[in-house]
DNA sequence: ACTCGGTCCTGAAGGC
DNA sequence: TGCCTTCAGGACCGAG
């Protein structure tokens, strides 16, 4: 289940294997994932040069010297890992691409010897990921992107701007904190750990909270910057089988926690479902449902 | 303009 | 042991 935390984990272990290299070969093991796959996938990613790497809410992008941006987003289930050239593709390893070092990049310092060509394998058993092709120049106006709201992390995210987004909102605040309209990132992890420190019940109608915005803008880049620390920190090592990079072990106050006691007061955990999606929350701390 | 529920997918977990 | 059901979840989509 990555989320925010987790795809930058990703973002960051990946990035200095793959920034700088040719893309050899990219074998597709399947036509589609959640949608299909572009159909000159192949034409636009074979042969390009990775020039740089980032992060778009929960996607991840590679920028190609040929002014091409190559996305992907993880779904629910979905991974990379990387693998020597060697690897024997595994159940639900869809699409593989070999990666060649290049002269430019084997006269940095840190490259003394000629690198071997590694494999950048995308694992994803339940196929909610994604992959699709756009120029780098339009990538804002792109379908996936053109309606998301600010990343948390920016500047862009503040108090007055998600006071103004609460305030037209009666849909409970968990699932408004949800929507990638609002702000993007949050899942459904983050978004009960960050009602449980701002000491809201998660079924509260969103437009009750805009007073609460300022201390929401807080918590939620704090949920979100705690998490990837501890998942750069518990980063080990990226390349290998079965490597876990981006998948770490986190200690959530709420999440997953019904029946255990609160942190904060010792009290029961709950657990309701909005949406469809399961919110853990302490019935004594966050009874915040109206003022 | 906003809200709600359905949909995609597989594997893990729980009931009988 | 094994079959069945339920759940997990991001993001899009259409209906109200």
């Amino acid at each position: 289940m990555p989320e925010l935390p987790e795809v930058e984990t990703v973002l960051r272990g990946m990035t200095p294997h793959v920034v700088g290299k040719t893309i050899q070969t990219l074998s597709l093991r399947r036509t589609d994932l959640r949608i299909p796959f572009p159909t000159d996938m192949h034409k636009t990613l074979e042969g390009a040069v990775i020039t740089r790497t980032s992060r778009r809410a929960k996607y991840l992008v590679f920028h190609l010297d040929n002014g091409w941006n190559w996305i992907t987003h993880l779904g629910m289930s979905g991974r990379f890992t990387i693998e020597p050239v060697t690897h024997e593709p595994l159940k639900h390893d869809h699409a593989l691409i070999e990666l060649t070092a290049n002269p430019v990049r084997e006269q940095l310092a840190e490259c003394t010897a000629a690198e071997p060509n590694i494999l950048l394998v995308f694992h994803d058993p339940r196929r909610f990921g994604l992959m699709e092709l756009v120029k780098d120049s339009e990538q804002a106006q792109h379908k996936l992107f053109n309606k998301l709201a600010p990343e948390p992390l920016s500047n862009q995210f503040n108090e007055a701007y998600l006071a103004e987004q609460l305030a037209k909102r009666k849909a409970p605040i968990k699932q408004i904190i949800m929507d990638n309209h609002v702000v993007v990132g949050v899942g459904n992890i983050y978004a009960s750990e960050t009602l449980y420190r701002s000491r809201i019940h998660p079924a509260t109608p969103a437009l009750k909270t805009a007073k609460h915005a300022s201390e929401l803008v807080g918590n939620i880049r704090d949920v979100l910057s705690e998490a990837i620390e501890s998942g750069g920190s518990t980063l080990r090592d990226f390349v290998g089988a079965g490597s876990n990079a981006g998948y770490f072990q986190h200690n959530f106050d709420v999440y997953g926690r019904e029946g255990e006691p609160c942190n904060r007061c010792t009290s029961p955990i709950q657990k309701i479902v909005q949406g469809g999606r399961a919110s853990f929350f302490c019935g004594k701390c966050q009874k915040l449902k109206a003022n």
